[in-house]
DNA sequence: TCTGGGGTCCTAGGACCC
DNA sequence: TCTGGGGTCCTAGGACCC
């Protein structure tokens, strides 16, 4: 019995729900999403108009700017994402009592055990999934669907915009014949330019060969991408994976060569991020700092703490302790510093009390309780340390 | 006017233990 | 006087995805 997943993937999202809150960009044919134009960020999104001058997203803004001049470019607002997709997902789960949002703007829904409903093929489920998308949030979509999630996928990105494809069962090889490697989850540009200094740019070619002779050109990756040119991938969805990783991180708008600046954001990131540890019930067994130079060159320091933690302190003090040495390599290597992040990873279930916690840590978890009540009621600025409100102050012009 | 922010997974080397 | 060796934890970096 072969299964059937289909893949939802929401045409030029980012853009439309921008339109949609705000009508003044509605008529506006190129618009480009992902920040101003002199910021240095990339692009999020961009309408097809924007798209016909070769702007993509993933672009840094600036190209995109020279690219296409005349856009309008805008920052969007997470949370009306947010908002949007989730009632894409409502949509969704009328269908399948499997949905998985694999980001804001797709979503795979499972259909296996379905081969009664539907027998022959699922494109008119596809059709309803796709009429009821677009009158409960206004939004577009392609729709692939395939006996694995990668079939699905490919389907739907072979689709775009406003598509639908069905690769059914015994037709897999043919279609991912017709396809570029670089198309292939997991083949991004470093392994596209290694496979083709070897003379391989078609799943074609792969189909053509033996593993044997793939692993003599490539090695051990040589199973994986055999399967994957045969349309052999995972054929169910898993959903509700743990979380493994916790971060938040930002680029500043000009390198610094302050480390008061830098202890500033460290101070507030954690608060968000032990802040985001409790609401989710988790631990946190390693901190990550994370320090990218001007050159582009990324650092990473990380340290394992003895006992596991969602208090700020407990996951601050290792940090700070981290950052000098690591500022000092920039400031070695003559760079200013151009982004800073902090993760919290080696992620556990909150064990609900500790009956041989000492005393302290006991007290700072009621003061933590405290600060978090508030921050419900008042918002996360609420309550600040000291610090942060002190390194503000002399940020302020 | 170069290059986001949130993630996942993999590799490789060293320490340490049995 | 050499070289074991497997398992696990830890660190650092990097590819990739959306």
């Amino acid at each position: 019995m072969s299964s059937r997943i289909m893949h939802v993937d929401l045409d030029a999202f980012f853009v439309e729900v921008c339109r949609q809150r705000r009508p003044e960009l509605r008529e506006v044919d190129l618009l480009v999403v992902g920040g101003r134009r002199d910021s240095r960020g990339v692009v999020q999104s961009a309408s097809y108009g924007a798209r016909r001058f070769g702007v993509r997203s993933g672009m840094p803004i600036a190209r995109a700017v020279r690219l296409c001049p005349h856009a309008t470019f805008v920052q969007g607002t997470f949370a009306h994402y947010r908002e949007a997709s989730r009632k894409v997902r409502q949509a969704l789960a009328r269908h399948s009592p499997t949905v998985v949002m694999a980001s804001l703007d797709e979503g795979y829904l499972d259909f296996n055990g379905t081969e009664r409903l539907h027998p022959v093929s699922l494109l008119p489920v596809a059709e309803q999934v796709r009429d009821d998308i677009r009158r409960e949030t206004g939004l577009d979509c392609s729709i692939g669907i395939g006996t694995s999630r990668m079939l699905a996928k490919l389907a739907s990105d072979f689709a775009k915009p406003r598509g639908l494809c069905e690769v059914r069962e015994g037709w897999e090889q043919g279609f991912l014949a017709g396809l570029p490697l670089s198309a292939l989850p997991g083949i991004g540009p470093r392994a596209a330019a290694r496979l083709r200094e070897l003379g391989l740019e078609e799943v074609a070619q792969v189909q053509q060969m033996t593993e044997h002779e793939l692993t003599r050109l490539i090695g051990p990756p040589a199973r994986l991408l055999h399967r994957r040119a045969r349309g052999i991938g995972s054929a169910s969805l898993r959903p509700d994976q743990p979380v493994r990783s916790v971060s938040r991180e930002t680029t500043l708008s000009r390198d610094t060569t302050e480390i008061g600046e830098l202890e500033g954001l460290l101070v507030r990131f954690v608060g968000q991020l032990a802040s985001d540890l409790r609401s989710r019930g988790l631990v946190a067994r390693t901190v990550v700092l994370k320090l990218r130079h001007g050159d582009f060159r990324t650092v990473t320091r990380r340290r394992t703490l003895t006992v596991p933690t969602d208090l700020d302190r407990e996951l601050l003090t290792p940090l700070r302790e981290l950052l000098p040495p690591a500022f000092a390599e920039a400031s070695i290597r003559q760079q200013g510093i151009r982004l800073i992040g902090v993760a919290a990873t080696g992620l556990e279930h909150a064990t609900p009390l500790d009956l041989f916690e000492p005393e302290s840590r006991t007290r700072l978890r009621a003061l933590t309780r405290a600060v978090d009540v508030l921050r419900d009621r008042f918002g996360f600025d609420a309550v600040q340390p000291a610090r942060t409100l002190d390194s503000r102050r002399e940020t302020r012009p």
